[in-house]
DNA sequence: CTTGACACAGAACAGGCGTTCGAGTATTAT
DNA sequence: ATAATACTCGAACGCCTGTTCTGTGTCAAG
């Protein structure tokens, strides 16, 4: 009585296949496929065979059918993609620049493509709805915070942290923008780096201190190196 | 020689009942309605009028059309958020512990609570459609390659990497994991730090350098420090 | 009033598309 | 071997769907 094993338990080769190519379809004609369109990227010359498997997929959950109607099928796992985020992209921030932050009018009209998409699964809880807006890094000057050139920095704007926050400020007496964690001590501000190998740099409470807004995330495209 | 302004000169109420109804269509099917469907909601009796409208809104570049082929119709301007790209979380990498690798059959079958989504039009394009998995960074080992303590990052799996690639390798004969520029030179590997202030470190062509993966992404969420 | 652009209806056509049926082949259990 | 099951193919049927053509009524400019 034993089970017959012929291919693993679960999806064959062609099941994802199918699944596979339902994906990038939906993805780069934002519709779903043709039965036919399937079996033509899938090797499958029958459209009856293409039917045969979309059966078994349905079956096991994998897929949803509207029957009958042209490009009725769907992914049903891909579906729990959660909301995304757009936070326009304010500019750069670099040393020796001021930290451009925004003003009311800017949030609500920004176009697509001065701005940058979050996942919301990857918001921190608390940060979600608020007014966050992003910044290119240019040079290296923020190497300090684990932050390197061309990261993309994304803040909330406020201009008290609290301790521990990691914060973007501009020192006038500087004239110098560096983002580091926030600790507020006895007499003085201290700036710890994000790399514990390095140590933190201390600012006295008379001295110019200008909070501009609190790091919430850093995304790292990596590309080539040139 | 004034012009005449029976509608305003925007869109009508029709168009934007359209607009509405693919829309809500949409959302709730997961894929496009038909003209004739269009037609019935939109209180329209002739699919001819459907299609009139369609052009000018086609024209007017708030909808795509995918001609011939059934609801091959699509929102351009209210698709406020791109497509996301779901990877799998594979583990944790840290120093002592060789990287886990997703085999094949990882890819297809995972739950969404193991998995991270990051926005299509964060993805260098190269990348886009192809096997990534993600790996949640434990301790402080991979500072010199700008990755901190709890940054996730996005690596295609591959076995080769080419000058400049961002490489998470295994170094068996150190027993340790780590992420680095990879630089192919005459005798040797020459690993290099993202930190610029570091100094590569160097591996004879005969040691054991195992390449796990290329580096796409490095995301960090900031939260409080404690 | 005539003209013409515009909005709309209805019908017909051709191809797209899901479905179904009959038949054939391969693999496995008995 | 034999039967059962899994898998594949090709073709045909018929509805679905986008397209196109003809015709009608409205409204404003000339």
């Amino acid at each position: 009585m034993m089970m017959m094993v012929r291919k693993s338990k679960g999806l064959g080769e062609r099941h994802q296949k199918i699944l596979d190519f339902i994906a990038s379809y939906q993805r780069e004609h934002k519709h779903p496929p043709s039965i036919r369109e399937i079996g033509e990227h899938c090797d499958i010359s029958s459209t009856s065979v293409v039917n045969y498997y979309l059966d078994q997929l349905e079956k096991n959950g994998h897929i949803e059918r509207d029957r009958k109607i042209s490009r009725g099928v769907r992914l049903t796992a891909p579906t729990p993609l959660g909301d995304m985020f757009r936070v326009p992209m304010m500019g750069v921030i670099q040393a020796g620049e001021p930290i451009p932050v925004p003003t009311n009018a800017d949030f609500g009209s920004f176009t697509p493509e001065d701005s940058v998409e979050v996942a919301m699964s990857l918001m921190p809880a608390k940060e979600k709805g608020k007014e966050l807006f992003a910044l290119k890094v240019q040079g290296e000057s923020m190497i300090d915070a684990m932050v390197n050139d061309g990261d993309i920095v994304i803040l909330k704007p406020t201009q008290d942290a609290r301790n521990g926050d990691m914060v973007a400020v501009w020192l006038s007496d500087r004239n110098e923008t560096t983002l580091k964690f926030f600790f507020k001590e006895k007499d003085k501000y201290r700036l710890q780096p994000a790399n514990p190998t390095m140590k933190p740099i201390y600012i006295d409470k008379n001295e110019a201190l200008e909070i501009k807004g609190k790091v919430v995330m850093v995304i790292r495209k990596v590309e080539r190196y040139n």
